[in-house]
Formats: structure tokens, sequence, C-alpha cells
DNA sequence: GCAAACTGGCTAATCGTTTAGATATAGGGG
DNA sequence: CCCCTATATCTAAACGATTAGCCAGTTTGC
């Protein structure tokens, strides 16, 4: 079934056809009609391939994600599908499959630089998507990979380095400052941070939401209660151990870990020496997991608006693709978070 | 950059750098080795659009899922996304989202059915792709919507119900056939049973693999012990709880929940009615969960190869796109299953 | 020595759309 | 009645690849 049949079949020719599926040409009723009619009879559906190539538009989106696997990336890929349906693009979907590899040496960025942008030029130059939509938290320097393809780029999740390409992130920085904020506000005043991978940027920015909660308090974070972690479970287990060990004589009242995993493993931790979560120890977590709302007490944790964030990534990309649209550079459009109330918090 | 300007640089015609590119005809070494030189200097990435035109083929699977927030989906992707980059497609992923409708009333089924078949025929006479991969549970008669639309098409975690269409699955029946056995090998033999939503296919499908466990044991199943849930968390623990009340004088010395959601709830209510997990009542789950990790003790529970069941799935929908293959209908791949011992099964 | 077979490469048709430009028809103003 | 404009439609040229079919030159067989 081609345009070519409809058009026979409705006694116009090719172009008419044309013009009534798209409403790109006025048509007279009498014939539109005839056109609508044998559309319907033949079940007809235009070739997007025929129409890609000759438009230079595929009405594909790519979406390159480091992990599906990874927890947020389903969540991220929601929202881009609500709003890209609406919109009526497709989602051509590419995973990196780096999951293991992610916080890894030296020598594996670059192999995985060099991934990157060969998934990228292999969407943009083969595939020839529209635009694309990297989800992750690769920052470092990814802006010499996504020189300028011609196409949009849309970071989202992690914020882009460079000027000129749009992200969208979550306010990192805000949200661990509400966190210890909402511990402060509890009446803890001793309160200890397990971080997560001290080199990745989530890490450095939520540290310095937690100074910047501090100062603003007119209080100053200890030191010795600051324990690096690697966003695993087992590090928040052993981190908090090692808190609970040394810091014997002197406990915090409380512990804000940078997310949930690490956050259960500390609630192992206190549990496992003894004391009474959350009266002699109150923890907090990050990311709102599923996770959270199955151990008890229910985790008080910061929620992160990922589907938002996708739908906004897709947003910001299709938008660039309106005919008469400019090519919006450097746009960084951050979503707000929320505290999810648990009970592995207590006033103090 | 087209193949044109390759052609022109090279001093070959443009057939000449086709044969050269897909090594589809003998070139001479000298002629190749000018086009190669010219593709390496111009950097020209063939259009996969152009191509697709002529050769409709557009090496784009289709990936059609229920919702890609539900627990099993990602994993699935995972697999197919491993071996279809091996074998050169891309994957144009459609979410029909319908995670909050999926088990509900009869006339939301019609919307549903209506849904997909949209979906599907989209992604198949709109954007052309090679063949389609449908993941998910919905399992009433969707036969009825994919009949023959010319392309693969592979249903992968539940299974077709007509006889021409492939799928792959896990061993619904004998894995929880298993973690029955498994329980009257720990010495268990008055058995509860919390099962899923009764109308649906795995549910179903899991109560014949209890049923034929006991009858293989030369046991029978107590009626009065079998609750049904509905996959949640909530209806696991009133289950539960049922189940302590009403049996006071003969209580189960362990529960079979069909899902790791439902088992959880199940401990909470052993807990909550001040009996010990596993010494008085031992529980098994179902799908290994990420949760399942985070309780205490470990749940134990059957665990379904999912990246395996995608990877089955891509491989069932590749191989039908070789050029001299048969359509290999009906075809139905079922992957093992296996126990992941915990520590909420004791021996008795 | 000549026909047949083989080789490597080129020309041009083709895939199914969109759309610029040509054409046809009608209406309006003078 | 003629010219101009506006409107509706059509014709045919793209878009960028693949590939059937042809052609020229070389080898093989007898």
């Amino acid at each position: 079934m081609t345009i070519k049949d409809v058009a026979t079949i409705a006694r116009v020719s090719t172009a008419t056809v044309s013009y009534v599926i798209n409403g790109t040409k006025p048509v007279l009723p009498e014939k539109r009609q005839r056109v609508i009619e044998a559309i319907k009879q033949t079940g007809y559906q235009p070739n997007q391939v025929a129409k890609s190539l000759r438009t230079k538009k595929t009405n594909n989106i790519g979406v390159l994600v480091e992990d599906i696997l990874g927890f947020s990336t389903s969540h991220i890929i929601n929202g881009i599908s609500e709003h890209v349906e609406q919109s009526g693009y497709n989602i051509l979907l590419n995973d990196l499959r780096m999951l293991g590899s992610l916080f890894n040496r030296y020598d594996q960025i670059v192999q995985q630089k060099d991934k990157i942008s060969k998934a990228l030029s292999l969407l943009v130059f083969g595939a020839r998507v529209d635009a694309v939509i990297y989800v992750g938290m690769f920052d470092r320097d990814i802006s010499g990979i996504i020189t300028d393809l011609g196409k949009p780029i849309i970071i989202a999740y992690s914020t882009a380095k460079d000027s000129h390409t749009c992200s969208v992130t979550y306010e990192n920085e805000q949200a661990s400052a509400d966190a210890v904020r909402y511990l402060f506000d509890a009446g803890h005043r001793r309160i200890a941070v397990i971080t997560g991978l001290a080199h990745t940027s989530p890490a450095q920015l939520r540290m310095r939401g937690v100074l910047s909660a501090f100062k603003d308090a007119g209080l100053v974070l200890d030191g010795a209660l600051v324990k690096n972690g690697d966003w695993e479970r087992e590090t928040g287990y052993s981190c908090m151990k090692d808190l609970l060990e040394h810091e014997k004589d002197n406990l915090p009242t409380a512990v804000f870990a940078m997310n949930d995993l690490m956050a259960i493993g500390a609630m192992d931790a206190i549990r496992d020496a003894g004391l009474r979560l959350p009266e002699d120890i109150s923890v907090m977590g990050f990311d709102n997991r599923e996770v959270s709302r199955f151990v008890w007490p229910r985790l008080t944790t910061v929620e992160i608006d990922l589907k938002g964030i996708g739908f906004a990534a897709a947003q910001l990309a299709v938008a660039q693709l309106e005919p008469g649209s400019k090519k919006a550079k450097g746009r960084n459009i951050v979503l707000p978070s929320r505290i999810i109330p648990g009970g592995t918090v207590a006033k103090v």
C-alpha cells in the first residue's frame, strides 16, 4: 500500500493525497473526502522511511543511557516516553551497559568516552535521529564528545559541563542541604555524613549542600564524622560501624547517607550495635528507592522527580525541532526535590 | 556527505562505493583503496534512511513494553540490547505505560487491546521496524491483535496463546513446583499459599505448579490455606493475618507467596503476630527482586533469568531476519529458573 | 583464431514520499 | 471581453542509497 495506490483509488494525484494527510495545502471537501475514504478503505499508513528521506527528519529521538539497569534510568525514560508520544516522536534506545564499569579507573574512562562517542555518531549519522537525550551521570568532560553534531543534544540527570549543551538536572546541592536542615529542625546537632564515591560529581555536589546547610545554621561539621562510601549498602554498613567504634564516647545523634542503599547499610550497623533506631541514632537517606519503603521503619529520604527530568528533557529536545525555533543552547533546567518523611528520624 | 561525493573523490561510480562498503561485489584492490581513503577523508557515514527505503529493512527492532517501570522490564531490555547490539540492530522503544491499569476491569481491557494494536501498527507500518518484541504479561487473546503483520513478532516474558507466534518465557509452573518442593525438602508439610491476582496467567500457572508438587509428593493442599492476593505487599500482609487468625489452632509451618512483595508483607504479619521467622513460620517468595536482599533475614526466593529472556527473544527475532531463514512460527523457548536460598526457610 | 565465459565497473531505474513549479479553472474589475 | 489574481490540482524532480542489466576487456576452451 503506497500513496500511489491511494491516489489512484481516490482519483487524484499523489500530491493531493499528501496535502490531505499533512494538511499542508487546502483541498476541496469533495476530493478530501474521497482521499479519506480511500485511506480508510485500504488501511494505508504512510511509509515513515520514505518520508524521512525526503524531509530529512526521522521523527526519532535517540536516547542514550549509561545503563538501563541503573535505578533512575527507567523512571527518566518513562518521562521521556510520555512527552515524546504526545508530540509524535519515537524513541531509539541505545544502552551503553556500563554499570559495572561506571566508577572505575582512568584508563577505563577513556574507553568509555570512546564507546559513548561511537554510539552517539551511530545514532546521529547512522540512524539519523533528530535529537539525542543522554541519560546518566558520566559528567567528566563529556563536552569533548558531544561537539556540534548539528542536532540538539540534551543531558538528563547530570549537568552539562560546557556552556552550549542543554541539560536537565535536579537540585542536587539544594536537596542535600534540605536533608541536613531537616535533621537540624528535628533538633540534631551532631550529624555524621556517609558520602558517595568522592570523585563523582553527585557526591561532591551533595557534600557542598551539606556544608552550606551547616554554614547557614552557624554550625560546623566535625570532619571525623565524615566517612567515604561507594554508594553501595556494604560501605554504608562499614562506615557506620567505623563511626560507632571511633566515636563511641560522643556518638552522633543522626547520620545522613548520600543514598538509600548506604542508609540501609547504616541502619543495619546501628541495630547490630544494639542501638535503637531512630531513638539513639536517626538516619536520613537520598533517592527514595523502592527498598526504602520496605525497610522498617520506613526510611526518611529525599525524592527526586526523575520522571519530570525525562519529561523536561524531551520537551527541550522537541521544542528545538519545531520549525521556527532556535538552538536554545546552554539552557539548564533544575527540578525540585522533596523530603519523604519516614520513621528513621526522631526528634531530639 | 553522500555516497556521490565519495564516489567523485575516489574517481569511481556510486555503485563501486556501495560494493566496497557492503562487500557485495569484488572490487580491484587499487580502487577499493581509493574508496576507503575517500571515506576516511570525508568521514562519510551511509545514510541509513536511504538505505532502508531501498532495501526495505530499517535495521530497527521494535520493542513494545507494557510498562518500563515494571520490575522485569529493564532486565529484559538489558538482554535484548546486548544481543541486538552484537548483530547490528537498533531498538525502537515504545512504552505503553499501562502499569496502573494492568489488572483492571473488562472494559479497560478492550481499551488496552486497542492501544496495543495501535502501537503495533505504528511500529510496523509507520516506523517500519523489521521485527517486534512484545514485553509483558498481557496474555488474554493477544493473538487477535498480532495477526500476520508480515514481520516476525516475539512475545517475551509471557507465552503466546496462539500457535503461530513465537515466545520466550520462564518455566512458571516448574519454578513454583520447585519452590514448594524446596519447602517439602526442609520438612514442611502444612504449607499455605498466597496467590497473585487469580485471573492472571502467572497466578494460574504457578498454582498449577504448586498442585503438581503436592500431587507428586503424595500430599494434598488444604484449601483453607490458600489465600488470594493481588501481587502487592499489602495483600501479602492481610492474607497472612487472615491465616494466622483462622488457623490459630493448626498453623501452617510455611507459606509460599507468589511474589516477593507479598512474601515480605507476610513476613511483616508473622512478626507482628509475635511469631519467630523462620523458626515458627517459614516464607518463600518468587522473583528475586532487589528488595528481597534488603529484608532481614534475606528472603528465600526463586530467580528468573530475565536478561536471558530478553537475549533469547532478540536472538529469535534476528534469526528470522537473516536472508535465508524461514518464519519459525510457534516456537516457544522456556528458560530455567533457580532457587536463591535466603534465611526465611527453616528446617523442621 | 574465435566464440564463450568471466571479471570489474558503470549507467540508470527504483524505493515512497514531499514540494517547487506548471497548469487549469473561476471570479472580479475595468 | 480581456487581464489579473487566487485557488486547486497536477507533474515531475528531488532525497541517498542499492542493484539489475549492460558493456568492455581479459581469459579460457577447442
